[in-house]
DNA sequence: AAGGCGGGGTC
DNA sequence: GACCCAGCCTT
């Protein structure tokens, strides 16, 4: 047997049964695709059924508005998907008379979409003959092929572009794109690969050479910074709390959060007071503040280590921009400002 | 070509 | 801690 003809076999009795396996509407598997970006099938799997739940078609989620989108994207992260996915809704329900575009090059011109979902919509969705290469396809061809080039340097990339092209089944596109992904995420992992029980056994270059650990290369680890985030939760007599939306570009664009005031460093409870005698939002309200967390509570994020800390602040009375305490969770929000949320007891 | 963009899981 | 995940976009 050929490598596409091991790697269909071992798929038809490995694969997980997934939702978005049962279906052939490129709505759905578009919506599968932005998800999975990035993302374990197990994280992303109970998005999936929600997504499809409250939104069953284009239309519905055409039709949502954008808040309402990132609330339900709300914890899965990289929130420019759920930003693209709602304007691409919007496009093809509204100029598209939603039909969706139905083949790679068309795919490809859609906000969100790159040269691995196109791929994916294509081959999965109208059965084209386009090779995905996601992270697990590089780690598979990388070792099976035993290759070393760096898998995000230009010539890593189009390498093994071509090489997968050259390797899909013509005949099942769609079955074999999604064979070689899930070799990769169940049996080629990046740990402890299942070696000593592979279809590939005596074929694997990697495994010969045992270069399976150090395969594939990839460059440029991403450096961390460091930021200090002192969110003001200000609370007033009438049960009204002050909560606004990440308006610019940066992390978490278009969701809400307490004011913040970054500092250059973790602030004591005598400092923080001194920087708000020059705060424009303070300066006219009298009030009373307390911290919440004495420690800071760190953030991690995979290129932004955010050390935050809450501070506690009750006002008589806050202006009309304020909003109910009760309608907070209606609000989109990250991960940080959620958990504060579910834990802090509202008086 | 390089860096920004989340949150969760594994080892 | 380091690395990874059905990547894409901007600069």
């Amino acid at each position: 047997m050929d490598f596409k003809s091991k790697l269909i076999n071992w798929y038809s009795i490995n694969k997980r049964e997934l939702p978005w396996r049962k279906t052939k509407n490129p709505y759905n598997i578009w919506l599968s695709e932005i998800i999975l970006q990035q993302t374990q099938v197990k994280q992303g799997l109970p998005y999936y059924v929600a997504f499809t739940a409250k939104y069953p078609t284009i239309f519905d989620l055409a039709a949502a508005s954008e808040t309402e989108v990132l609330k339900l994207w709300q914890g899965l992260g990289y929130y420019s998907r759920a930003r693209n996915l709602h304007a691409t809704a919007k496009y093809i329900a509204n100029e598209l008379n939603g039909e969706f575009p139905n083949n790679y090059k068309d795919l490809l011109k859609l906000k969100g979409v790159g040269d691995y979902t196109a791929s994916a919509i294509s081959s999965i969705a109208f059965n084209e003959i386009a090779a995905v290469v996601d992270g697990n396809v590089y780690r598979v061809l990388a070792r099976y092929f035993g290759i070393d080039t760096p898998i995000n340097s230009t010539t890593g990339i189009k390498e093994f572009k071509k090489l997968a092209t050259q390797l899909i089944d013509t005949k099942k596109p769609d079955v074999y794109n999604q064979a070689i992904m899930e070799f990769g995420a169940l049996h080629c992992k990046p740990k402890n690969p299942n070696c000593t029980n592979c279809p590939f056994e005596t074929s694997c270059v990697a495994l010969q050479k045992n270069s399976v650990e150090t395969l594939p290369v990839k460059l440029n680890k991403t450096k961390v910074t460091t930021k200090y985030f002192n969110f003001l939760v200000c609370i007033d007599s009438e049960n009204r709390i002050l909560f606004e939306k990440r308006t610019h570009k940066g992390i978490w664009q278009n969701l809400y959060q307490f004011p913040l005031i970054e500092s250059e460093k973790s602030l004591s409870s005598e400092e923080f007071q001194l920087l708000n005698i020059d705060n424009s939002l303070l300066k006219t309200l009298k009030f009373d503040y307390s911290l919440y967390n004495e420690s800071d509570i760190v953030h991690k994020l995979s290129h932004q280590h955010l050390y935050t800390k809450f501070w506690i602040i009750e006002v008589n009375k806050l202006p009309q921009t304020a909003i109910p305490l009760d309608s907070i969770t209606n609000y989109p929000t990250p991960v940080l400002i959620s958990d504060f949320i579910n834990h802090f007891s509202f008086k």
